[in-house]
DNA sequence: CCAAGTTCCGTTAACGTTTACGGTTCCGGG
DNA sequence: CCCGGAACCGTAAACGTTAACGGAACTTGG
């Protein structure tokens, strides 16, 4: 049924040509005139020439580096992104995939600094964080004008030229945490806190929209006060939001979207209305199963940091194969975790989290470098 | 850093042998003394060889033959999971995966036809769907003894001698239903109810009992009634459960496992209890979506039948290509549907459904045998 | 003892691509 | 006229594996 793939030969053969310069043309090498070059690409299309893998990659032996930039993080996300970068690096089965991790200590310290080392080593592709995007835009384009692809996890940096990004879809997320605060409230009526990292971030804005719209729509008897932004700074988190406990003594519940959410509960906590106060909270750390095995926290939206990784990389590689014809936005379901099912998640985790730092692993030969 | 790895010729130098008797060797292939076989095998070992995938696919140009034995289905659900399957194999890198389609019209109904016209083309490997677990595993272990992998996806065949399985957890989906169940009748109390396909199936029993213990452990003031069968048959589904809308007035919830949840909402249109009672169902079909919208249902419990597809193949292909030490039984946490992120899945499954049977892609020159 | 068969093993040509190297032409300058 | 260097192009050797062929050594049966 289906006939042998056209390969090199069969283009020079077509053209009179030999198989050298059928490559070079297809490569944009030098050393063959523009005329021939556009002959040579011409009949490839018309022949549906698509290279062979196994062939190239037998013959060239290259493989190739993608730099992993990201944070070190405070809860365990990042470690788990990492793990399902390097498990699906692993599975490639032509093992022609080195990772480099390069892990930035605090937020926004050295990011920079890692995109330049990753640009100037000449990796093939970058899985980045972009956690300020504006600081790290003209990175990304930089980066792009060297023809090095870039993918992002987690929050996207628009207009940035990158290729492709990888994130927890916002308006699922967001709607369904509306969806559970409204049912969980039941006919209680009162005010509902959401807080946010940053409303600058568009993918926080966004859930924000995604909340507030759900949950007026189908539960217009409680109403959502403004966000209170946190920066992922623990003090701020924890003066605002028992601030809010203080004043509003209507409120009912609290949607906490950020992974600072251990402050929040202490605020909680300390001002005695965390049994009274209906919480959603975002991920999924050990700090945090206490509160959910309680029920303080009634469930938390689980992001995936494992899946994302892995989605990341196996994007990048796509396109790095070839052209990659595949949706570049992938956007991920998240994760409902409440009590019930709670343990499935930590099982889950404990899996085949070996090496948490980004040391080097037989498979993936990783490197990793420290930015400080 | 890396060394090279090492090679059969690599092996046989160090034996003052032969690449081909290497390669026989390492082969079982008939050819070769016992004596220089285990001394071959052994200098392997030590060597740490692993054969380049790239070069014995070019070499060989043999493609992987999979056979999908899946039913037709009434909901969309094995469409989605055929589609998961083209999907991940379109990505293999090395394009030599053909995925052969055996499609059954209706439950039991030409499944063992199908796999024994599957074992009797010898295709390399199996995705199969053991509706009836009891019957299907004769022919599993015939397969497994013609050395052809199989793997279940959605239910398992115990004991049967299958490579793998790839399914939605249970106790994950059964304690999330509870747990939610619980959560949204608030300070309720009544029973709840909980239909299955047939407590006989492992998957079913054990969602059951999740959802029973997690009722019981959190909220132990609802009781749970003897489980409900329904064998997918409709009439029965509807039979069972408007007999139990009238009978228990003091029902409040009831959670459907099965994918036959149209006619236990009509049973409870029809007895008028279809707004007193929580409802929450199982996967996501176009006729459940005005209940949904609509609140009737509150929740619907997603089982990713696409994930599940592209697992199955994942895990197959990875076995077949390299003897896969990855787990053989892929848990998946199942998705919560709700009016909030409703239009989120919808989207997702409208995306990329383009050709719904099991018609030839160009990708995977996929074939397809119906079985009546 | 020789022919024929068996068992074991070495050799070699593929597979499609990359890459280094050698050969043409064609041009301008000595 | 010849030499140097471009600019273009053909050739061939790798890469690691598979599979087919051929050749030794050794067993049999006549």
């Amino acid at each position: 049924m289906g006939k042998p793939p056209t390969t090199l030969g069969d283009i020079a053969k077509s053209l009179g040509t030999s198989i050298g310069t059928v490559h070079r043309a297809l490569h944009d090498n030098p050393g063959v005139s523009p005329a021939t070059k556009a002959r040579v690409q011409q009949m490839a299309r018309t022949l549906g020439y698509r290279p062979n893998l196994a062939a190239r990659y037998l013959s060239s032996k290259k493989t190739l580096r993608i730099s992993v930039n990201t944070l070190q993080g405070t809860t365990s996300f990042w470690d788990e992104v990492r793990a399902g970068i390097r498990e699906e690096a692993a599975a490639i089965l032509l093992e022609n995939v080195e990772v480099e991790f390069r892990t930035c200590p605090r937020l926004g310290e050295g990011e920079e600094e890692a995109f330049e080392a990753a640009i100037r080593e000449k990796v093939d592709g970058i899985i980045t964080f972009p956690s300020r995007p504006e600081t790290l835009r003209p990175w990304i384009r930089r980066a792009s004008r060297a023809r090095i692809p870039v993918v992002c996890v987690a929050t996207d940096a628009p207009n940035s030229g990158r290729l492709g990004i990888v994130a927890i879809d916002t308006l699922a997320s967001g709607s369904i945490a509306a969806d559970l605060m409204g049912r969980f409230l039941g006919a209680k009526t009162g005010s509902v806190a959401i807080t946010v990292f940053d409303m600058a971030i568009t993918e926080h804005a966004e859930k924000c929209a995604a909340f507030e719209s759900t949950l007026q729509s189908f539960y217009p008897s409680l109403h959502l006060l403004k966000p209170i932004e946190d920066h992922d700074v623990e003090k701020e988190a924890y003066r605002k939001s028992r601030k809010l406990f203080e004043e509003r003594t209507d409120l009912a519940g609290i949607y906490v979207t950020t992974e600072a959410s251990l402050p929040v509960l202490k605020a909680a906590c300390d001002t005695k209305v965390l049994d009274r106060l209906t919480i959603i909270t975002t991920d999924l750390f050990p700090d945090l199963v206490p509160f959910i095995r309680s029920g303080a926290v009634v469930a938390t939206i689980y992001q995936r940091p494992r899946a994302q990784g892995q989605m990341a990389l196996r994007l990048l590689h796509e396109y790095l194969a070839e052209g990659g014809r595949r949706s570049n936005q992938v956007a991920l379901a998240p994760h409902l975790v409440m009590r019930g099912n709670l343990d499935f998640f930590l099982r889950r985790q404990s899996q085949e989290s070996g090496n948490k730092n980004g040391t080097a692993s037989a498979d993936t030969r990783g490197l990793s470098h420290d930015f400080a």
